[in-house]
DNA sequence: TCCATCTCGTCAGTATCTCTGACTACCAGT
DNA sequence: ACTGGTAGTCAGAGATACTGACGAGATGGA
């Protein structure tokens, strides 16, 4: 268990030719850039970045916390931490597991489920933006070759 | 002053076609760990993921603090606390501005610069081991679409 | 049945990285 | 010299991750 998102990549200021990290990261962070700045518009504005990382993996008929935490490549305590969180502000509710005592479904409330439809939504705008911009035949290139080396690096 | 590179971006568990913020944050990841790892391989196991917003902006002739912060987008107290734990560890020395007494210059040490070879070596390596993956030819588009978002994400 | 062992989740404590606010020392224009 | 702006630090706090230890429940044999 142990993560790593952050970090910028590497090179000193100066370089001529942007190394592949850095063509990477600016369009990455664009996304992440404008998921939280429009969620928080649409009035999810108390969720944080890392939550993200409970949206992404839970499962639609509700996931258990290890289960969450280990898709996440988190701790489970850390994980815990996060939907305390999103439970108390009614993103999520735990309903106890039928077929194991000790555990828990962390299912989406309506809430919840409305944050991701919105998230989803504002992502489909960036793309919309970014084929007008490029047009859609370059679009369809660049989402095959980012599909391609998905597979390649696992 | 503020920064955020974290996130995972959003989506329920169970997507049909990814959507481009994964599909971009999958190779980014990718980079991010080799870097991280083989880093750490070569010697320089005393850094962190935060540290990389310093050898990232730091002009080859020093920089000040405060450049530094805005550049890496994040307050001068946090760029403060990360040059700091370079300083101590020999990566980087303060050198008074001998053109303002309030301010100091921040520049790379030996080990400074031996770590941003390090660095752009291992990108190179990543780069090459996709262009032999992807060929010679996509690896030359991914790279001119990429570089085209970044114009168009500012 | 009973016990050893494993798993689920939590509690407690710590590290890292970020922030805000307040402050000193210094610079520059009037 | 005053006045306002800038460079950097100090102090305190919050978010997000970690490790270690634990109790309750599950599970597979002896």
């Amino acid at each position: 268990m142990s993560r790593d998102d952050r970090a910028p990549v590497a090179g000193p200021s100066g370089d001529a030719p942007p190394n592949l990290g850095i063509l990477l990261r600016a369009p990455f962070q664009e996304v992440v850039r404008r998921i939280s700045a429009e969620l928080a518009e649409a009035g999810f504005d108390d969720l944080r970045p890392a939550h993200t990382a409970v949206f992404q993996h839970i499962a639609p008929d509700g996931s258990r916390l290890t289960d969450l935490a280990e898709r996440a490549q988190i701790t489970k305590q850390s994980m815990g931490y996060l939907v305390d969180y999103l439970e108390q502000r009614g993103y999520l509710e735990r309903r106890p597991d039928p077929s194991d005592r000790r555990a828990a479904l962390i299912c989406l409330t309506d809430r919840g489920w409305a944050q991701i439809h919105a998230a989803l939504a504002i992502i489909h705008t960036v793309e919309s933006e970014w084929t007008r911009a490029l047009g859609k035949q370059r679009m369809r290139q660049l989402r095959e070759l980012l599909t391609e080396l998905g597979q390649i690096t696992g």
